[in-house]
RNA sequence: GGCGACGUCGCCAAGUGGCAAGGCAGAGGCCUGCAAAGCCUCCAUCCCCGGUUCGAAUCCGGGCGUCGCCUCCA
């Protein structure tokens, strides 16, 4: 099958065909850390952990780079709110992200280089642009001029005298024209700055994503990723600002993920509009927040809502209590007589369609949402043969549903999604031994003959018809945690998680 | 004002020329002593108007609406 891709710079979807056999070189603009990361900046780093894993379980080879803006504007300005160093601000941020991206289960980068770890680079980088005649300096500031690149707009799909037009653009007369950028920014008093032949200053925002991933990747580079909202001007910046200063293409796709919206709006940190990461996460699991999000092409907006959350949260259960209903009936013999050739047979396909499936969709531009749909059939599918012939599994079907179980795990996985690790023998909690004790007059020590002594006493009490009881006993293991469900095939003992 | 995207069931959302996936919610039924989990059945002709085509949610034109970018922004 082949890899397509919906490429910014082409305006439509293309062939995959990387630089190297094999391997797969990709940037995504990392976060500027002066607070903590909101869900909207989550949503794209989660959707290019997407890419990036669906690669990798393609067989590429993938050099992954992110960086990190650890000087800017904004920091600054929350270090002077804070009155704290900007260096500190950036270090306790920096490192809070590191945190949300592994509690979000995102895959470490390759390589992820800091600003300013990276400024004698740039300062390389501004001086090339200045010898090519891209660049200018005016009084310790040096700007990137815009006319001079004659690809200037390609990537965004705009005309430099349109954007004048626009007049939203601030006037500055040391410039030659008003959308020059700054490479280089010249020191004020109390800011962070490094030496450079223009004196004592800063390197402007879009410069170190050209010099980082140029030095992580080479150029041109396969992929590079980011928020929809970086197109203009950050990426087409950078875009003119690689290819000046080395005369070679920068990027061959240009992939940009969709906002996330908040009643319809873009959530934003200027609009206040804002839900941190880390206070989602205190609330729902990861694999939630994720399910939710994939559940939406990577392209489009996403609007994002606690309801939603709850949603998701029950649509999560689905899955996760398909593996363990299949773990359950793993662990204990399978005596039955089988179920009807037919059904197996029927089954075995459902899995076969839901692998095929979930390629064709994921091939077609990292089609999430479609490849979920196919998973969430084969549950059904999987639920109904087993609600038709949960008492009467034969070592064959067993076979086959162990299959289905590998298929959702694999391909959640994928995705990113995982489910709650194997519990089809639960560890008990202590308190199954005095409850059995009291219940069932069991006189020993060990868990698991405890809590069979409990369901053999309910058991007992069921046949009896003496509900009372029996659902005492019930309540007696809620009150533990222990969760217990009748079958055809005998009582299920789960433990819930907390 | 310029550039771009989108408008599919109550909500969310796949599908981009051949009789409209999936999730959530809802109705009815099955299983169960009850419960939990689950299964079955039901629930849309795709914003509006034209056009192209044997055939369009899918292509073209027009309209209406929503959103994004044009300034820092994932």
């Amino acid at each position: 099958m082949t890899l397509r891709l919906y490429n910014t710079l082409a305006r439509s979807k293309q062939d995959f065909s990387p630089r190297d056999e094999g391997k797969v070189s990709m940037y995504v603009c990392g976060p500027t850390v002066y607070n903590h990361i909101h869900i909207g900046n989550a949503r794209t780093f989660l959707s290019f952990d997407l890419i990036r894993r669906y690669l990798e379980h393609r067989g590429y080879d993938v050099r992954f780079v992110q960086n990190i803006t650890d000087v800017d504007d904004k920091i600054i300005r929350a270090a002077n709110d804070a009155g704290v160093p900007a260096a500190e601000i950036a270090a306790t941020y920096s490192a809070a992200f590191l945190k949300a991206m592994s509690d979000l289960g995102v895959e470490p980068p390759s390589a992820q280089p800091r600003a300013t770890e990276t400024i004698p680079e740039m300062i390389g980088m501004v001086e090339t642009l200045i010898e090519r005649g891209f660049a200018y300096a005016v009084d310790g500031d040096v700007y990137f001029s815009v006319r001079s690149f004659p690809g200037y707009g390609k990537l965004s799909g705009r005309d430099i005298d349109d954007l004048e037009s626009g007049a939203r653009v601030e006037v500055d007369e040391r410039k030659h024209d008003p959308l020059d950028f700054a490479l280089w920014k010249s020191a004020k008093p109390g800011e962070p700055h490094w030496p450079s032949p223009w004196g004592e200053g800063r390197p402007g925002w879009h410069l170190e994503c050209s010099v980082m991933s140029e030095m992580e990747l080479g150029v041109p580079f396969d992929i590079h990723g980011g928020g929809s909202d970086l197109v203009f001007p950050h990426h087409e910046n950078e875009l003119a600002q690689s290819e000046a200063a080395t005369g070679r293409p920068f990027a061959s796709y240009w992939l940009h993920g969709g906002m996330l919206n908040i009643n319809a709006e873009k959530m934003s940190k200027s609009l206040g509009n804002f839900t941190l990461l880390k206070d989602v996460l205190e609330a729902y699991p990861a694999p939630v927040l994720r399910l939710l999000m994939l559940q939406t092409h990577y392209r489009s907006p996403l609007d994002f809502s606690t309801e939603r959350l709850e949603e998701a949260s029950t649509a999560y259960e689905r899955f996760a209590n398909l593996v363990r209903t299949i773990r359950w009936h793993r662990a204990r013999p399978a005596a039955g007589a089988g179920a009807p050739e037919g059904e197996r047979a029927a089954l075995e396909l459902a899995v076969t369609d839901a692998r095929t499936r979930f390629e064709a969709d994921m091939e077609d531009d990292f089609n999430s949402a479609g490849a979920l749909g196919g998973l969430f059939e084969l549950a059904r599918s999987a639920n109904g043969f087993l609600s038709a012939n949960d008492a009467a599994l034969a070592p064959d079907d067993l076979a086959i549903i162990a299959d289905v179980e590998t298929t959702v795990v694999d391909l959640l996985g994928v995705l990113g999604v995982t489910l709650p690790a194997d519990e089809s023998v639960p560890e008990l909690p202590e308190g199954v031994v005095s409850l059995s004790r009291d219940v069932a007059g069991y006189e020993g020590t060990d868990r698991d003959e405890a809590a069979d002594a409990i369901l053999a006493a309910r058991a007992t009490a069921r046949a009896e018809k003496d509900w009372a009881r029996a659902d005492a006993i019930r309540d007696g293991l809620t009150a533990l945690g222990v969760r217990i469900e009748d079958t055809a095939a005998g009582a299920r003992v789960t433990v819930s998680e907390s």
